[in-house]
DNA sequence: AGTTATAATGTTATAATATAACATTTTGTT
DNA sequence: AACAAAATGTTATATTATAACATTATAACT
């Protein structure tokens, strides 16, 4: 089962965000350990940090919080880990926000379709294959060869609507 | 004819940057006279600094030049003018670039899919309808209600492709 | 175990992007 | 001309990100 096919739960009532945490945590254990790179005990923490809850959060409010049990962190301490966290799959961008949310499918570097709720400010990320694949087989049409995309939709999820 | 339709013939060998420009800023008169928004001659330098090319230029870039010919110009001058343009569809901003380029259908507000090319670093909206509603259909299964989105791709152009 | 090369982190400074807040000027309307 | 609203000027500062070089930790080898 892919771990990425509970995105969609976030929403719903029944979603324990706890056990899916430990999950991603668990899951990046697991693909650093295959690829041969160190999750170091910076990198979980920040990795920790950014799983906290859906929500986007940004490089200072990190570095805020690894300030309260690491004092000499500065801002590179925070760029650095997020950038390895990125290479490798954990954690993606959110471009519109300047912010960072764990990835739903550690170890996959390209982000399904981030949905960001303009209410409540989770982000949730979603798998839709079709379109990437879509979107691909367009632009490829006109000559262009597409290495890397990014697709963010901000709005209202279904617990904001009233 | 849809303006818009031109969008991919920007990177084709025939087209015509200058007369793609002037057409855009006929249409942006058009749009802002329709709106009874005012197109001021500092918001009509600034779209025609951004239309200098199909390169996204970013905000300071913009001042740079501004400064040239108003000495006095600050980053507000250049912010406001930008959310004006952003506001009324005749600029996009690349959120991966932070930075800016003339929209392709002046007067709709919501982008199509940005490709950027790594290699010339021009960047070319096209329109696909298809895609954005596929976007939407499939998110409102979830009951989330999109209401902006953006689609970037970067890659290389037919041009810079060796 | 000691040596060494590499990777990771520490540290200081600064670059790049964006906004807040309030003053002044311009514009359209009465 | 007087007024209200919109636009721009002006100063200061917030926010996000990187450069550059020093130090420490780790893994691999002898």
């Amino acid at each position: 089962m892919s771990f990425r096919k509970q995105g969609p739960k976030a929403w719903q009532k029944e979603h324990d965000h706890l056990a899916c945490v430990e999950e991603a945590i668990a899951r990046a254990r697991q693909v650093c350990l295959e690829k041969g790179v160190r999750l170091t005990s910076m990198r979980l923490r920040i990795l920790e940090l950014v799983w906290r809850n859906h929500k986007p959060v940004g490089a200072y409010a990190l570095l805020d919080e690894i300030k309260l049990v690491h004092q000499s962190a500065a801002p590179p301490t925070i760029y650095r880990a997020l950038d390895f966290l990125m290479e490798h799959g954990l954690v993606h961008r959110i471009q519109s926000l300047n912010a960072y949310v764990g990835c739903s499918d550690p170890g996959h570097i390209r982000s399904g379709i981030m949905l960001i709720c303009n209410g409540c400010g989770d982000a949730l990320e979603i798998d839709e294959a079709t379109i990437s694949e879509s979107i691909a087989s367009f632009t490829r049409k006109l000559g262009f060869e597409v290495t890397s995309q990014s697709i963010e939709a901000t709005g209202m999820c279904p617990g904001c609507r009233v």
